[in-house]
DNA sequence: CATGAATGAGTCTTCATTCAT
DNA sequence: CATGAATGAAGACTCATTCAT
């Protein structure tokens, strides 16, 4: 019971993090703000995260879940993988409150470089890295893509939302609604067909 | 000739924040560190730069500039797309002195979603991505690739260097040199022929 | 309860910062000084006060209306104004425990020339003056100061701590409890009789 | 003749100090800009004074020797004390090119209480009251002025630029030239006469 | 469990002063 | 003599984190 309050207690901090951090980088995003987002004490924040760091981590981790999620049921459903990619970048992580929040926040990836973290997270983001190169491999291996390093084609598709947001935020016009999928569209044609022209070399 | 040393020494400070920023992150590295590895005083960087995120918009200048510069080049000398796109990641930009660092740093695009920077920035990054578009709508009507959305297209290329950043720093493994013209190969082979399998639906 | 301590606190920080800023000076003296001198950390001065400068208006506000509790007071009691110069300058700002501080405090009126804080402050100068002003033109009205431009007589009167202040910082002779209330009833004559040999034209 | 030219620069800094530290705040005014406003190299200052606080003692000094040359003239000539008292606030010290400006950086008095200055300084400060004091024994010896103690009077004078200062900032209305006499027209009736009505106890 | 007042380590930035040219 | 590029000491201010209530 207890515990069920708590997870939903959790979640409001993780979804005010991701609102806040999103809106105003992490660096420039308080625990504050994102306590009173949350409209829990600051105090509380610590109770349930570590360290602002341990907010960013999870989020993340939030979001490897999902990608995974959606590349494993799309890989399973038989779906082609360009579906996948399109599904990545559009569809799936669009939807629901976050929308698209999560490109912006995710392009930031403001611990990659941080040395701070180096030891623990490193490890995270390599996992983060390995879980969506299996996933690759995987997909390689029903001869649904061509032969590649797994583990740089995941970096790729770990780097769209990063291409999303830098489109979005420079020509950011009207609802994101619109404009997402249509990216989507055209992301996963261009990684699916490549740049090249029928017939050129 | 004060002018000449000027710009020597404006230089110098630019490549330490390069490398500082780099090694340990725009907003972890301290401009007394910037002031050291150039072998300079602190005050001197102020001499030349108005502020910490002055030296950023400069480097990212100095990238974009080196970026079209290549871009206009390789187009102009009837290579193929795709070899801009190899050359891009790989060649061009590792060579020099900065080798691939350009890459761990552009990844953190610290600014993008800091609104302290946005008015007088965003139409900066926008400009850039422009400066691609166009270098790609011509590649478009040469034919060399396929109809799609230049400036999302040139998201994607500005997006590289941080996929190849998440690959480095996740399993770097030895000299950069080493790693980086593979990753260009595979990421221009992989935006050139799709990542789909010959024959694949 | 939380307020009444909160003002406590407000208070001891007030306190510190007429001591440290009167004993060193405005410019001199530091925030962390201050803290240090109301036993509460650096930042905590600032959870009270948004700025340095804050602090000084602070001060000047509380001598402001305890000078003109006086002149109120004072004249409400039907004393003469000589009285009140009296006082003003030596028996009621005199005692408690800030004893004279306010007079090397105010006499550095380090905001007045400040155009940083012209706006907002000045409109805050015009109206302590004003107050002054308002005070001296009932007193006029009453009959018991010659007519004047009131304006210009309040300005006198707020110089008067800064004369003391030159007095005592340049022959400063034991303890102020002595001098004080002289220099109280010599510039209090001073004002009231004028400087003027009786007889002299 | 070279020690004729020196001359003239050292009085071209000393009014470029004059109009900047009156004009900025001696705090806010930076050397640079008193370099920039007298047309000389910043090092050039420096060459011609040990320090930034040397200039505003030598800026005191001189309004010290103009107010002691003044007070002399006057009392010299037979005029009577309450001239002077005109004089100094408004006739004499406001002609000029300084106009006026004096009494804004005067009314700063940013040494009085400043520790970094004492031992050299407060003799200096003394020094000047000192002058100005004797001047006044001299007018009480004359029977010119009640007496009273000369020191003490001697702060009130000094302080009267203060005053005039403190309604000027606060009430600038067009050129000072218009208002300036009159005040000191008022400060001397108010010194002269005393503020007491004429037969108010 | 929840809170938010208190804390102080950590940084950017300014500017008086020096000194090589 | 004159200069202004270079310097670094010094200080205001922020904010992640703790802990008494």
């Amino acid at each position: 019971m207890a515990d069920a309050i708590s997870e939903i207690k959790k979640r409001r901090i993780l979804d005010a993090a991701m609102r806040v951090f999103a809106e105003r980088g992490f660096h420039h995003a308080t625990v504050d703000e994102v306590a009173r987002t949350a409209h829990v004490g600051k105090g509380t924040v610590y109770l349930y995260f570590s360290s602002k760091e341990d907010l960013v981590v999870a989020l993340f981790d939030r979001f490897a879940d999902r990608l995974l999620w959606i590349l494993d049921r799309v890989l399973a459903e038989g779906n082609s993988f360009r579906e996948a990619v399109y599904d990545l970048v559009s569809k799936e992580i669009t939807d629901g409150e976050d929308s698209g929040r999560v490109f912006r926040l995710m392009s930031q990836q403001p611990f990659l470089s941080d040395l701070s973290l180096q030891q623990e997270k490193e490890t995270f983001v390599r996992r983060v890295i390995e879980r969506v190169a299996s996933g690759i491999r995987a997909a390689i291996d029903r001869g649904l893509i061509r032969p590649c390093d797994p583990r740089l084609c995941a970096c790729l598709l770990l780097s769209l939302p990063g291409a999303v947001s830098l489109y979005e935020s420079a020509f950011a016009s009207g609802p994101r609604t619109e404009s997402l999928p249509r990216a989507g569209v055209e992301l996963a044609d261009l990684l699916w067909n490549g740049m090249m022209k029928e017939g050129a070399s």
